[in-house]
DNA sequence: TAGGCCAAGATTTTC
DNA sequence: TCTTGGCCTA
């Protein structure tokens, strides 16, 4: 099997490829443009790396969303033909999760951590905010945990617009530090500190990942830059694949310039530039070209396809965002009859996730099966969130915003007064309210009445009961479901939508189905990580993607770009190609350069395409509850004239009306530019 | 203490 | 517009 890997891979990719397969020692940076048949240059590089003797376990492959790393690791197994239960390929955050698994006691935290997302670090910031009385009147919590998080990361420093918010900060990190609860930037940030600080601990990562791989390199931060540095300081085979006209996340601190920075650190670095694409077809790839040409900040690069042709890009003005979903599910059907296109073929593409509403809606009327993938994903409703928060609490009893979730889900009667009492008992003692509870059912002399007490109590051997039960690490779906029973979790559903009884069915579905794939990760032979705390971590760091199902197929793909990056469809739609969407009005508002990003953003829209590409663009759309007018991104305008035709619905008029607008518009460019 | 009512916010993209 | 969280009252 391994042999023959060996002897095909010459035949099936171009002098390039194989030498980026081949180049497995030393530091390596590939330029791949999109569709240069990345993915399976990576493969075959790591199956090239496994017939060469490397051992699986000295391999690691870090991406960076969820899908990616699943994909990679999916293409390898059927490359090589076999399970490879010792080679790592996973996200940045991920994989600082498993080092923190084994490292973190040397930070003094313990291993039992509970991972925040946006959704309770806001939630804990609220709760700070109060304790410390500090008026969160008119603060935008979004912008904060922002500023806090590039503070954290050593991005910015306090200055007068921050300092304010310092007393809050420091009190949010040690609730963080109480409650034995890490962010996000957490994940990467001590894994740094431990490497550093710890030479015996960085040894032995270094010594076992002898082969490092990292994917999507444009988009990695300054911090996983350093991570991946250490990771790599020893045996310096690095080799890292990307393409900065590709990088999408800067918004995420993820910083292009890492690509000067490696070569800065490996100087001995030798680059392989993969130019010729495989995916699309010239005319797509032509207008790709055209728009990308109009950033100045590019590592220079040509991409062809050595195809001609192509039918052209078409172009739609509808009248609002409901005749573009209509537009959209009338060419979709006439592709799948007329051209026995599979609904899973067609990929239909939007800047943000409300733009999805309209769409869903279409495809609904139209009955067109479809999948949204991004969005509010499965684990975020309210009811998994819930039952999530009951497993955090009991894997971690410290961690207070859980508990704060569940201690009234269903209600028990604890209320404010009894929690402002059990809250100042946490905050005198520097105990964790889980621990206050303790003391205070316990306590003789509590201001607490004995009914509280004993209420108390119960919640108390409630949660510990099924603490030692899910630890135990067996059977969690079937203690799960003793769970729900024993808090009658269905009355509460019912009491909760008492007008609505299909809303209480429909979430115990839910619930249901978390369970199942509880028990789906219980059961799989693949997994040989069981556990409580492997468990929430996947599913913290999973929250965005939605769960694999097995009927996706025969589905259109409606996803935002992001999602999008990695992706190929036969056609794609991108919709709401509106100035202000794309490029979107608050990115630029943010700051007149990221544009430049922007663009990026519509570049990796368009090479999703391998066939046809339509483009719509609304003249009206309704945005929160006002019908405001539209016009057309100013991107349209850098596809070259000759690749684009006007769709032939409603043309008259269209076309004209559209012509005195990019007379305007490059009027004013023009204007602009001198 | 719980349920109902009112007001405010909605965040661009993800780990 | 719709949802969510906070506040007030019974």
């Amino acid at each position: 099997m391994v042999a023959a890997v060996r002897l095909n891979y010459q035949d099936e990719l171009n002098p390039e490829q194989c030498r980026a397969v081949e180049t497995i020692n030393g530091p390596v940076l590939i330029i791949a443009g999109a569709g240069s048949g990345k993915t399976r240059v990576i493969t075959y590089r790591i199956s090239n790396m496994l017939a060469a003797g490397v051992p699986q376990s000295a391999i690691l492959a870090l991406t960076f969303t969820n899908k990616a790393a699943r994909e990679m690791a999916l293409r390898v197994r059927e490359l090589v033909g076999r399970k490879l239960p010792s080679l790592v390929v996973s996200t940045f955050h991920a994989f600082g999760v498993r080092i923190l698994r084994e490292q973190i006691h040397r930070l003094g935290y313990r291993d039992n951590f509970s991972i925040y997302d946006t959704h309770d670090q806001m939630s804990l910031l609220r709760e700070t905010a109060r304790e410390i009385k500090f008026s969160l009147d008119n603060v935008d919590l979004y912008a904060t945990l922002t500023a806090f998080s590039r503070i954290k990361s050593g991005f910015t420093v306090w200055d007068d617009q921050t300092l304010p918010y310092q007393t809050l900060y420091n009190e949010y990190l040690s609730h963080m530090r109480l409650y034995n609860a890490l962010d996000f930037d957490d994940l990467i940030q001590l894994p740094i500190r431990i490497l550093s600080d710890f030479p015996e601990a960085a040894q032995e990562y270094c010594r076992r990942f002898q082969y490092i791989l990292v994917d999507e390199f444009q988009d990695t931060s300054r911090q996983q830059y350093r991570f991946l540095h250490l990771l790599g300081a020893e045996h310096q085979n690095v080799c890292v694949v990307g393409d900065d006209d590709q990088s999408i996340y800067s918004w995420r601190g993820a910083d292009y310039q890492n690509l000067m920075q490696f070569e800065a650190d490996y100087p001995t670095f030798q680059e392989i530039k993969l130019e010729r694409n495989y995916r699309s077809s010239d005319t797509i790839l032509a207008a790709a070209n055209g728009v990308i040409a109009h950033n100045t900040n590019r590592k220079g690069k040509n991409l062809w396809t050595g195809s001609n042709g192509g039918s052209p890009i078409e172009l739609y003005h509808p009248e609002d965002e409901r005749a573009e979903a209509a537009f959209i599910c009338e060419r979709i059907k006439t592709l799948a009859i007329k051209e026995k296109l599979k609904y899973h073929d067609i990929g239909v593409l939007i800047r943000t996730n409300n733009l999805a509403r309209a769409l869903e809606e279409g495809f609904l009327a139209e009955k067109i099966p479809y999948r949204m993938s991004g969005g509010e994903s499965f684990f975020q409703r309210r009811e998994i969130k819930d039952l999530i928060s009951y497993m955090r609490l009991c894997a971690n009893p410290d961690d207070d915003i859980s508990l704060l979730r569940v201690m009234n889900t269903p209600r028990r009667g604890v209320g404010r007064k009894t929690l402002e009492v059990l809250q100042e008992l946490a905050r005198v003692q520097s105990i964790s309210l889980f621990s206050a509870m303790h003391a205070a059912a316990a306590a003789e002399d509590s201001p607490l009445s004995q009914r509280v007490r004993s209420d108390l109590a119960e919640f108390i051997n409630l949660i510990e009961g099924y603490r030692t039960r899910l630890l135990s690490g067996r059977r969690m779906a079937e203690t799960l479901t003793a769970l729900i029973a024993e808090i009658d979790y269905w009355a509460h559903l019912v009491s909760e939508h008492q007008r609505n009884d299909k809303v209480a069915k429909w979430k115990f579905r839910n619930i249901e189905l978390f369970i199942d794939i509880v028990r789906a990760y219980e059961t799989d032979p693949d997994n040989l990580d069981r556990g409580l705390f492997q468990f929430l971590n996947r599913i913290t760091l999973q929250l965005r993607d939605d769960i694999e199902q097995d009927d996706d197929k025969g589905k259109v793909n409606l996803m935002t770009i992001h999602a999008a990056k990695g992706l190929e469809h036969e056609v794609v739609f991108v919709a709401g190609v509106e100035n202000g969407i794309i490029p979107h009005a608050r990115a630029i508002e943010e700051n007149e350069a990221n544009i430049e990003e922007e663009r990026r953003l519509f570049y990796v829209a368009i090479t999703r395409a391998r066939r046809k590409l339509y483009l719509t663009s609304c003249r009206r759309r309704k945005v929160m509850r006002e019908v405001i007018e539209c016009a057309p991104s100013p991107f349209l305008e850098e596809i070259p004239a000759e690749l684009v035709q006007f769709s032939e619905i409603d043309v008259t008029v269209e076309q004209s009306e559209a012509a005195d607008y990019f007379a305007l518009m490059k009027a004013k460019f023009a204007r602009s530019a001198t």
